[in-house]
RNA sequence: GCCGGAAUGGCGGAACUGGUAGACGCAGCGGACUCAAAAUCCGCCGAUCGCAAGGUCAUGAGAGUUCGAUUCUCUCUUCCGGCACCA
C-alpha cells in the first residue's frame, strides 16, 4: 500500500471500477424492496455550482446507504433544459439556445461524473429533446379534450419598446431590464391547466404525507387557501338593466356593517365607469401601469376612486357607493369586495382615507366602539350588534342566518373559495416546448393529432429580445387544420418550463420507451421514495408535480399513484461572503477566492485586499452565490485541488442538510486533513502486527458512536455522521494498539464513511483485504453487547444547578443513588443545613436535589 | 404587505423525548520537530471573579410554565426563502 494519499489516482481508479462493473445500473427486481432516490435535476446553466454539489451529495449519501442496506436503489439524472437563461445567453453570444444548452450539458455531465455519484446514466433525459417533450404535448392534448386544459385571457408584463412579454425577473423596479421602459399590464389569450379541479384533493392529501416537512405542507396548505364563506349579491342598475354585483366574503356576519363596495380595475363595472368618467378612466389606466407581481401589488399604497354607481345592500336596502380599488384582485373570488371598515383593516384604512362611514356591527373584546387608530381586536369574531334581526348572534349563527336569508332572495349562498388559481402555461418565448394546437378559422383551436406529434421546435434560431422568433417564422406556424385541412396557423407559444419538470421523475423509470409516455416500469418505481431539493421549490414545483401525478393517474398512466414523492428533504442554500472594491469609481466585485483577509484575535475582519494586486477590498456580508456579486465558488477548482471526496465530505460536514451553508475555504482544508489521516491510519494499520485482543473501552466508544450515527443518518442529520467518523478515528488513533478492536473499528469507519467519501473507502476496503466491493458489504450496526456497562456516571444538581457527579452501579436503586449524591463533597456545601424537599432521579442521567 | 423558516463561542455547528450548553471541526495562541518554512505532533481556547478549590453570568430581546428550558407557550427584533413568467 502507498504511504501517501493521492486523491486523483484513487478517484480515477474507483470510478473506472464502477464503470467496468456497471455498479450503478439498476433494473426492476420484484424480489428486493425498491428505493427510488431522486435529487431535483439541474438547469444546465454552464457549470455546476456548490448548490448542485450539495444537493447531489446528499442524494448520493442516501443512495449508497440504502444500497448497502439491501435495497434496489434507483438514482437517475437529467436536465431541465428549456428556459430563459438559454435565450439570454443566445442574445449575448449570438449562439442558438440549443447549442449553448447541449454544450453545457456535456460539460456538467463530466463534472457530475468526476464527483463519483452513483447515478444510472443509462436513464439520462433532457427536457429539450423531442423524445421527451413529445409527451408533454401528448398529455396536453388529452387534458385539452377533457377540459382540464383550456383557453382564457391572462395578464402579462408588456415592454412597450421591445414589444415583448417580460418575465417577472426581467422587470426591475417597474421597468424592462433591457429597454428601461415602464412596463404595462396586458391581457392576452393563454392556455391554462385546471389545477383547481384537484384543489380539494391536493389539500386533503397533505395529511397523508408524513414524510414531508411540516413547514412545506403548511406553505402548500396556505397557498391552496381553502376558505368557506358566502357569495353575496348587491343589485344595481346599469343602462336601465338590473344587474347584480357579486362578492365573496368569509365575514358575512359583518354584512350589516358594509358601507361601500370596491371592484378591481379589470372588473366590468370599472370598465363601464371608465368610459363615462375621465377620473375613473385615469385611475384604471394608472392601475394598468406597473408589473403583475403580487409582492409589488401588495405593497403599493391603497388607493381608489368612486365610479358614481351605487349598489343596493341585499338586506337593508341601503345604497352603497361602488369604488374602484387598486387593492382588489381580479384573480381572486369575484374581483369585488364588500367594504366593512369597522372590522377589516384594509377597508378601515380605505374608509379613513376617503371619508367613508364606519359602522361597527360586532362586539369585540374592547367593547362596541371602533375608534382610531386601528386595533387588531376590531377584526376578531364577536356577537352581532347594530344588525337588526341578527343582533346577539355569534359568528357561525350569524353567517348561517344571513346566508339563508340571502338565499331566499336569490342574492347569496354559502361557497367554498380557493386562493389557488389555474396554472397559466403559455409563454411567448422560443426556447420551450411548443403548445400542440392549430388555430383554424372554421374549426377553432384544434389539438395536433397523435400521429403528428411531436411538434418539433426548430433548434437553429437566435432570439433578439423583440418577441418570439417562432411567430416570425412561417415555416413553423403556417400549416393546415388537422380537422378540415384548410390553411391554419400553428400556436407559437411554448409551455412554462414547470410543465417539463412536473413529470420527469416518472419518465426516468421508462428509458427507451417511444410508444408511450410511461409504461409498467413506472408502476414499479413510483412513487419516488426520497426527493431532495432546495426549499425554494416548496410551493410551485412540488405542487405542480403533485397535480401532474394525479392528472397522469386519471389518464391511466400511473394507476393508484397520487403522490409523486413519499419523503421530501428540503436542503438549505449555499451562501458565500462577497467583497468589492470601488477604487475605479463603481463597485467591482472580487471573488472571495482572490481576497486575502486579515482578522484580529476575535476573528473580526481587520482588512482585506485583492491577492493579485493588493488593492483594498470591502466586505459586503454573506449571501447567495451569484454571478452579479462574483462570489460563486467553483467546485471544479476544489475537486482539482483536494479531490471529489473532500468536496463531498466538506459539504456534508459543514452543516445539516436543511440549514443554509456558509462557504469557507478554510474549513475545506480541515476535511481534507481528516481524509488524509484516515489514509495515514490505514497505512500504519496495514504495516502493523495485530493481536487478537479485544479492548472493551474502545469498543464501547466505537459502538456508541456507531449507534448515534445510525440514528442520525435516519433523521438525515449527516453532518454528525461525518463527526462520528472523526470521533471513531480519534478513538482508534489514541493508542498504538493494533488488535481485533482496531480492525473492527476500521471496518466500521470505512463503511460509515463510504456514502460520504466513496472513492477513498472503496480503495482502502480492497487494499486492507476487507472485501472486493465495499458497496456490497453490509451496513454496520452497533453491537448491543459492546454497549453494556457496569457503572454509569450521574450528574448531581442542587436546585437545577450542576454541583458534581457520581459513579453508580448500573443496577443501583433510588435510595443508593440518593445516598451517593448526598455524600458528594461539593453537593454537601450547597445542601448543608437545608431541607431536601424533593429528589428527582432521571435514570442514567442525573439526580436533582431540591432544597 | 401576506405565507413559511432561522437566530447557540472569533466561525461552521453539537446537545436524543424538557435533563452536564459548546461534542466534532475551523481559526487563534503556546510548544516540539526543522538552518528555515510547509507538513505533522502535543497543550490551551465562551465571558467574568478567584492563588486555588470553586463561584457567577451566558443559547437574538423580554415575559411565562417547570425541580430543571437552547428545547414548550406568548410578545418583539433581525435575517433568509416563497408570492403564481428565474429555475
Amino acid at each position: 500500500m502507498q504511504e501517501l494519499y493521492d486523491p486523483q489516482a484513487v478517484e480515477r481508479e474507483a470510478q473506472a471500477y464502477w464503470e467496468r462493473a456497471r455498479s450503478f445500473h439498476v433494473e426492476e427486481d420484484p424480489a428486493r424492496p425498491k428505493f427510488y432516490c431522486l435529487s431535483m435535476f439541474p438547469y444546465p446553466s454552464g457549470k455546476l455550482h456548490m448548490g448542485h454539489v450539495r444537493n447531489y451529495t446528499i442524494g448520493d449519501v442516501l443512495t449508497r446507504y440504502h444500497r448497502m442496506r439491501g435495497r434496489n436503489v434507483l438514482q437517475p439524472m437529467g436536465w431541465d433544459a428549456f428556459g430563459l437563461p438559454a435565450e439570454n445567453a443566445a442574445m449575448a453570444n449570438k449562439v442558438p439556445p440549443a447549442k449553448w444548452t447541449y454544450d453545457n450539458i456535456a460539460y456538467m455531465k463530466a463534472q457530475l461524473k468526476s464527483l463519483g455519484f452513483a447515478l444510472d446514466w443509462e436513464r439520462e433525459l433532457a427536457t429539450c429533446r423531442p423524445d421527451y417533450y413529445k409527451w408533454n404535448q401528448w398529455l396536453f392534448t388529452r387534458l385539452f379534450r377533457k377540459g382540464l386544459a383550456y383557453k382564457k385571457t391572462g395578464v402579462v408584463n408588456w415592454d412597450p419598446v421591445d414589444q415583448t412579454v417580460l418575465a417577472n425577473e426581467q422587470v426591475i423596479e417597474g421597468r424592462g431590464w433591457r429597454t428601461g421602459a415602464l412596463v404595462e399590464k396586458r391581457e392576452i389569450p393563454m392556455y391554462f391547466l385546471r389545477i383547481t379541479h384537484y384543489a380539494e384533493e391536493l389539500l386533503a392529501a397533505l395529511d397523508d404525507l408524513p414524510g414531508w416537512p411540516e413547514q412545506v405542507k403548511l406553505m402548500q396548505k396556505n397557498w391552496i387557501g381553502k376558505s368557506e364563506g358566502v357569495r353575496i349579491g348587491f343589485p344595481y342598475r346599469l343602462d336601465d338593466e338590473d344587474r347584480v354585483l357579486w362578492v365573496f366574503t368569509t365575514r358575512a356576519d359583518t354584512l350589516m356593517g358594509a358601507t361601500f363596495m370596491a371592484v378591481a380595475a379589470e372588473h366590468p363595472i370599472a370598465s363601464f365607469a371608465a368610459e363615462r368618467n375621465p377620473e375613473v378612466k385615469a385611475f384604471v389606466e394608472e392601475c394598468k401601469r406597473g408589473a403583475v407581481m403580487e409582492a409589488e401589488l401588495a405593497q403599493i399604497e391603497k388607493k381608489g376612486v368612486p365610479t358614481g354607481l351605487y349598489a343596493t345592500h341585499p338586506l337593508s336596502g341601503e345604497k352603497l357607493p361602488v369604488w374602484v380599488g387598486n387593492y382588489v384582485l381580479m384573480g381572486y373570488g369575484e374581483g369585488a369586495v364588500q367594504g366593512v371598515p369597522a372590522h377589516d383593516e384594509r377597508d378601515y384604512a380605505f374608509a379613513q382615507k376617503y371619508g367613508l362611514p364606519i359602522k361597527p356591527v360586532i362586539r369585540h373584546r374592547l367593547g362596541e366602539r371602533v375608534d382610531p387608530p386601528w386595533k387588531p381586536e376590531y377584526a376578531e369574531y364577536g356577537t352581532c350588534i347594530n344588525s337588526g334581526a341578527y343582533d346577539g348572534l355569534a359568528y357561525q349563527e350569524a353567517v348561517d342566518r344571513i346566508a339563508a336569508d340571502l338565499g331566499r332572495k336569490n342574492l347569496g349562498e354559502k361557497q367554498v373559495q380557493w386562493r389557488l388559481r389555474d396554472w397559466g402555461i403559455s409563454r411567448q418565448r422560443y426556447w420551450g416546448c411548443p403548445i400542440p394546437i392549430v388555430h383554424c378559422e372554421a374549426c377553432g383551436d384544434v389539438p395536433v393529432p397523435d400521429a403528428e406529434l411531436p411538434v418539433k421546435l426548430p433548434e437553429h434560431l437566435v432570439p433578439d429580445g423583440t418577441g418570439n422568433p417562432l411567430a416570425k417564422m412561417p415555416e413553423f406556424y403556417a400549416t393546415r387544420c388537422p380537422s378540415c385541412g384548410k390553411p391554419a396557423r400553428r400556436e407559437t407559444d411554448t409551455m412554462d418550463t414547470f410543465v417539463d419538470s412536473s413529470w420527469y421523475f416518472a419518465r426516468y423509470a421508462c428509458p427507451g420507451q417511444d410508444k408511450a409516455m410511461l409504461d409498467e416500469r413506472a408502476r414499479y418505481w413510483m412513487a419516488v421514495d426520497q426527493y431532495i431539493g432546495g426549499i425554494e421549490h416548496a410551493i410551485l414545483h412540488l405542487l405542480y408535480s403533485r397535480f401532474f401525478t394525479r392528472a397522469m393517474r386519471d389518464e391511466g398512466l400511473l394507476p393508484g399513484v397520487s403522490e409523486p414523492f413519499t419523503n421530501l428533504l428540503t436542503q438549505g442554500m449555499v451562501l458565500a461572503e462577497s467583497y468589492y472594491t470601488d477604487a475605479s469609481g463603481r463597485r467591482e466585485w472580487v471573488n472571495p477566492g482572490d481576497v486575502l483577509v486579515e482578522r484580529d484575535a476575535k476573528g473580526n475582519i481587520v482588512s482585506a485586499k485583492r491577492s493579485s494586486d493588493g488593492v483594498p477590498v470591502l466586505y459586503d456580508g454573506i449571501g447567495t452565490m451569484s454571478k452579479s456579486k462574483n462570489n460563486g465558488v467553483d467546485p471544479q477548482a476544489l475537486i482539482e485541488q483536494y479531490g471529489a471526496d473532500t468536496a463531498r465530505f466538506y459539504t456534508i460536514f459543514a452543516s445539516p442538510p436543511t440549514n443554509t451553508l456558509e462557504w469557507s475555504d478554510k474549513n475545506v482544508a480541515g476535511s481534507a486533513r481528516f481524509l488524509k489521516s484516515v489514509w495515514a491510519f490505514a497505512y500504519r494499520f496495514s504495516k502493523a502486527l495485530k493481536s487478537r485482543d479485544i479492548d472493551r473501552q474502545r469498543r464501547f466508544r466505537i459502538h456508541s458512536e456507531l449507534k448515534q450515527a445510525n440514528y442520525d443518518i435516519q433523521r438525515h442529520q449527516f453532518n454528525t455522521v461525518a463527526s462520528a467518523c472523526m470521533k471513531i478515528l480519534n478513538a482508534l488513533d489514541e493508542v498504538e494498539e493494533w488488535n481485533a478492536t482496531t480492525e473492527e473499528g476500521l471496518s466500521i469507519l470505512l463503511r460509515l464513511l463510504s456514502p460520504i467519501a466513496p472513492h477513498l473507502s472503496h480503495h482502502l476496503w480492497r487494499e486492507l483485504g476487507f472485501g472486493e466491493d465495499i458497496m456490497k458489504a453490509p451496513w454496520p450496526e452497533a453491537d448491543p453487547a459492546a454497549l453494556e456497562q457496569d457503572e454509569v456516571e450521574l450528574v448531581v444538581q442542587v436546585n437545577g444547578k450542576l454541583r458534581g457527579s457520581i459513579r453508580v452501579p448500573k443496577a443501583a436503586d433510588r435510595a443508593a443513588i440518593e445516598g451517593l449524591a448526598l455524600a458528594n463533597a461539593n453537593v454537601q456545601r450547597f445542601v448543608a443545613g437545608q431541607n431536601v424537599k424533593k429528589v428527582v432521579v432521571v435514570p442514567g442521567r442525573l439526580v436533582n436535589l431540591v432544597v
